[in-house]
RNA sequence: AGACACGUAGCUCAGUUGGUUAGAGCGCCGCCUUGACAUGGCGGAGGUCGGCGGUUCGAGCCCGCCCGUGUCUACCA
């Protein structure tokens, strides 16, 4: 035979998946099949931005789940010929590895010390641990980081290669990395030199167990059990009222009172003083708007500070300031009688002082109502102040997102960059922007046009990437804020407190007249909100920059809409006025049977290496190929086994119909040429399809295409004759067909089932169209059509399928195997119908095993039907 | 409390701009086995498309109200 054909002898009895994913991992990586084509100009470059996966703990399915959504478009992208730039990152920077490496290691840091060059430790044991940690400088801990985050990385490496994610492997990186420190660092400097971040020293949220200032994007409210507690003030000059509050423990650093101006009950008091009890503090009685007549008593006190509606009284009314919680949440030492703390009795508030001074928050609270049930504490001489029992309630109470105690507003001196202004240009932006599924856009509207606070991006920890900044201190050895040394961007990146700024020595650091650096370092999101700019090497390879950057898709879930998404969109404005990508692709969320939320914290993950053991990487992939974008999902393991039983589908029919063999020739019967009418047509709204990131359409049609009418009919009607000895043409054509049909449908699933689709490459295309693997090949088209003829009338396959399962449900019915011989077979059909059978039935009756046969005209039948007035089949099969 | 999404067969989900008797896979029941594949094939049962009302010649799809689920946002006196 002219043309090479597949001995199916010598191809494995099964597919062995685990065996072909390494098999072909190695063959990818050693071709560079997914390489990065920098000499490709920008139209013809697929630019994806992919979210960089937090390298503490593991992954688990639902990652494997969006991950894969994200290959697959790109794979598609690839196929049609463009230049894929598809990076993987990972978020090592952050909390949690830094709570890893000081419990690993037993090490804290401090920033002021400097490098170590010596350092060399080991995870420490025990014994080592029960000594005090070992302090070391920045740069040491942020090795040390590197170090633990370095494992999970491999981990996540090997898994995602395993899932066949098409990453270019060159172009990993991490968010703590040089280059990622240099970028995030280069941010700032553009955004200092554009005025768009500033410092402020003002009340702001902060966790008291982090000790650390958290943006509005990472607080969540949580319903916590409080009380409302009913405490009678004095009025300067005679007089009483009630106030209700839920942090009693506040009343000492009471600056104000304040009520509705309508409130006819409390209207006699504005402008006069109150008197706390307890603390005798006469503060101001003020009217406000902002008091809710309905809540408590309808006049509440006003503390520094109980929550964010203290901070606007305390700032718009220019209150005094009485910080009385320290920043590691507990009550710091004051003393009643000084200016800041003014008592009528300063003795007895000190001595109420004492017994609460020192303790966290909710001991300080049970002890202060303690001390108010005492009528000694009254202010008014009526007996104890708290007037009745505390009335439970339950109310939101704002947490950082990994904390455990509620935040609270201290004044802290923090950076910031300015977007409240913006919210304007950030909304026209996110109109640029193609989401996918559109309504994911209102998502990224509503928190922008909800937006409180500007971006507060320092934090008080160390594994960061540092805000390269030093500040000149005065001749008393005080910094002076104002005068912010900003770093060279030529020297980034730097840690400004082991580097000294141009202009200095480093023996000048802390001294008089010398300098100190910013100890703070940026929110993980600063860096992570760069990752289309640290693909494109912003300012550092203009070039390059121009061709990736903007990307052209953003993948992502929807969960971070408003921090990833947000911010991201907020430096492309700020940084060149630009979008930083055309389109973002929102996954859902993978839910557990009782259709809760996959997450660690809930303890219902599931790790995504048995199930791919078990059922393959590309049965995965199936299942993630088959939700939609955006759409939560209930993890099924169904779906695994049917997409393990599509890929055992796909290697069997292949083997089979690649079996086939005949002297070359071109495609001629009606049949065939009808079969690749529909698949020309099949192809068509697969690419349509895809162009609309549906990638879970293309492959439903895909499939039921290769199910119904390629293997159960196609395949069906052309295998006789593509074995067929006296028909050289015929044989020669369906020979061809199927080979084309592979070809197509192969490359039709190759975004999603890599593996099986090289595979089946790999035995018959791979050398013939001059393509190593079958995601570098093109894309079906135009060109694998060109020279078919057209069927003389598209329908005839349909037809005869039609025929041939007619014939089958017979055989059903007359309970015999499809396989048995056709005696005696007379059929109807209306006349047209019959007129189009005529071209394809010598296909239908050789697939039928049938000799002879009667086509009646009955034009009373509808068209496209076709009825067996008799039929008689063989008692049983004939021999081989 | 608002916003958004979802609610279709026992389960997981399709249903493209409103158009004949509403689909798939799994599961269930029955049948078929020398013909590439039992990781197969054929057939069957199973749905008042969450509810009510409206627009229309015609509604799973459009509009209104209600119920349920989820998410996001808001809510510390």
């Amino acid at each position: 035979m002219a043309r090479a054909t597949l001995d199916p002898d010598k191809l494995p009895k099964h597919f062995d998946s685990a065996e072909a994913e390494r098999r072909w991992d190695a063959h990818w990586q050693q071709l560079g099949v997914y390489h990065y084509d920098p000499s490709r100009p920008r139209a013809e470059t697929w630019v994806v931005d992919t979210p960089p996966p937090t390298t503490s703990g593991t992954l688990h399915i639902g990652h494997v789940f969006s991950y894969t959504q994200t290959d697959i478009v790109t794979r598609y992208q690839r196929m049609r010929g463009k230049s894929v730039y598809y990076p993987m990152g990972w978020d090592d920077n952050g909390v949690p590895t830094e709570r890893r490496t000081q419990n690993l290691f037993h090490v804290r840091c401090n920033p002021e010390l400097p490098r170590d060059p010596s350092l060399a430790l080991e995870p420490a044991n025990a014994k080592q641990k029960s000594n005090p940690p070992r302090v070391i400088s920045r740069p040491d801990f942020i090795d040390l980081c590197a170090r633990v985050t370095a494992e999970d990385e491999k981990a996540f490496l090997a898994l995602w290669r395993r899932v066949g994610l098409s990453v270019d492997w060159r172009t990993e990186y991490a968010t703590i990395d040089e280059r990622s420190r240099r970028m995030a660092q280069l941010s700032f400097w553009d955004l200092f030199q554009k005025g768009h971040v500033y410092q402020s020293d003002a009340p702001f949220m902060w966790d008291v167990d982090f000790q650390m200032a958290v943006a509005q994007a990472e607080v969540e409210d949580k319903l916590r059990p409080g009380a409302y507690h009913d405490l009678e003030f004095a009025v300067e000059g005679g007089g009483a009222f009630t106030i209700s509050t839920t942090r009693p423990e506040l009343l000492g650093a009471c600056v104000g009172v304040t009520a509705h101006p309508s409130d006819t009950r409390h209207q006699g008091l504005f402008g006069k003083r109150a008197i706390t009890p307890l603390f005798r503090a006469p503060v101001p009685i003020f009217a406000s708007e902002k008091a809710d007549p309905e809540k408590g008593t309808g006049i509440l006190m006003v503390c520094t500070f109980g929550d964010q509606a203290d901070v606007e009284w305390w700032r718009d009314h220019k209150l005094a300031l009485r910080q009385v919680l320290g920043k590691n949440g507990r009550m710091a030492p004051v003393t009643f009688g000084s200016e800041a703390f003014p008592s009528l009795d300063a003795d007895a508030a000190n001595r109420a002082y004492a017994e609460i001074s020192g303790r966290n928050l909710k001991q300080a609270r049970t002890r202060i109502v303690e001390l108010l049930r005492d009528p000694a504490a009254s202010a008014t001489g009526n007996g104890a102040p708290l007037v009745r029992e505390p009335q439970p309630i339950e109310h939101a109470v704002k947490f950082y997102e990994k904390g455990d105690s509620p935040l609270e507003f201290l004044p802290t001196r923090q950076w910031f960059v300015r977007l409240l202004d913006k919210k304007e240009a950030l909304l026209a932006k996110g109109a640029e922007i193609q989401w996918h599924p559109e309504h994911m856009r209102k998502r990224y509207e509503d928190w922008t046009r909800n937006l409180a606070f500007d971006w507060c991006i320092s934090r008080q920890r160390y594994f960061g990437v540092p805000i390269p900044v030093w500040y000149p201190l005065d001749a008393a050895g005080l910094p002076d804020y104002s005068r912010t040394i900003v770093a060279d961007p030529n020297r980034l990146p730097i840690d400004p407190m082991t580097d000294a700024p141009v202009g200095y020595q480093e023996s000048q650091r802390g001294q008089p007249n010398g300098f100190s650096g910013e100890a703070d370092v940026f929110d993980t999101w600063f860096t992570s909100s760069l990752t289309p700019q640290i693909a494109s090497r912003w300012r550092l390879e203009p070039e390059r920059h121009a061709r990736l950057f903007p990307a052209d898709l953003r993948a992502q879930a929807h969960d971070i809409i408003r921090t990833w998404a947000f911010y991201t969109i907020a430096k492309a404005l700020l940084h060149e006025n630009s979008v930083p990508w055309r389109q973002i692709a929102i996954s859902g969320w993978i839910l557990d049977p009782d259709r809760k939320k996959m997450s660690k914290s809930i303890g219902n993950v599931v790790t995504p290496i048995e199930p791919i053991e078990k059922f393959g990487a590309d049965a995965i992939r199936y299942w993630s190929g088959s939700a939609r974008l955006g759409a939560d999902t209930a993890l099924d393991e169904n779906v695994f086994k049917v997409g393990k039983r599509l890929v055992t589908k796909l290697f069997n029919a292949s083997k089979f119909a690649l079996a086939q063999s005949a002297e070359p020739g071109p495609i001629s019967t009606e049949l065939d040429r009808a079969f690749v009418g529909e698949l020309r047509e099949l192809v068509a709204h697969c690419s349509a399809a895809y162009e609309k990131l549906d990638y879970a359409r293309a492959l439903e049609l895909t499939e039921s295409f290769f199910w119904k009418r390629f293997t159960d009919t196609y395949l069906e009607l052309a295998k006789a004759r593509a074995r067929c000895e006296s028909d050289a043409a015929g044989r020669a054509s369906a020979v061809t067909t199927l080979r084309l049909a592979l070809s197509v449908l192969v490359r039709l699933f190759a975004p999603v089932l890599p593996y099986i689709s090289e595979e089946i490459w790999s035995w018959a295309f791979a050398d013939e169209i001059g393509r190593a693997s079958v995601h570098a090949a093109a894309w079906p088209g135009a060109a694998d059509f060109s020279g078919i003829a057209a069927p003389a009338d598209a329908a005839s396959f349909d037809a005869a399928v039609a025929c041939f399962l007619a014939i089958n449900k017979a055989k059903a019915d007359a309970n015999v195997s499809a396989g048995r011989e056709t005696l005696r077979l007379a059929l109807a059909a209306a006349p047209a119908t019959r007129a189009r059978l005529a071209p394809v039935m010598s296909d239908v009756l050789l697939a039928a095993r049938c000799a002879e046969h009667t086509l009646a005209e009955d034009a009373t039948l509808e068209l496209g039907t076709i009825a067996i007035r008799d039929a008689l089949f063989a008692e049983r099969a004939v021999e081989a």
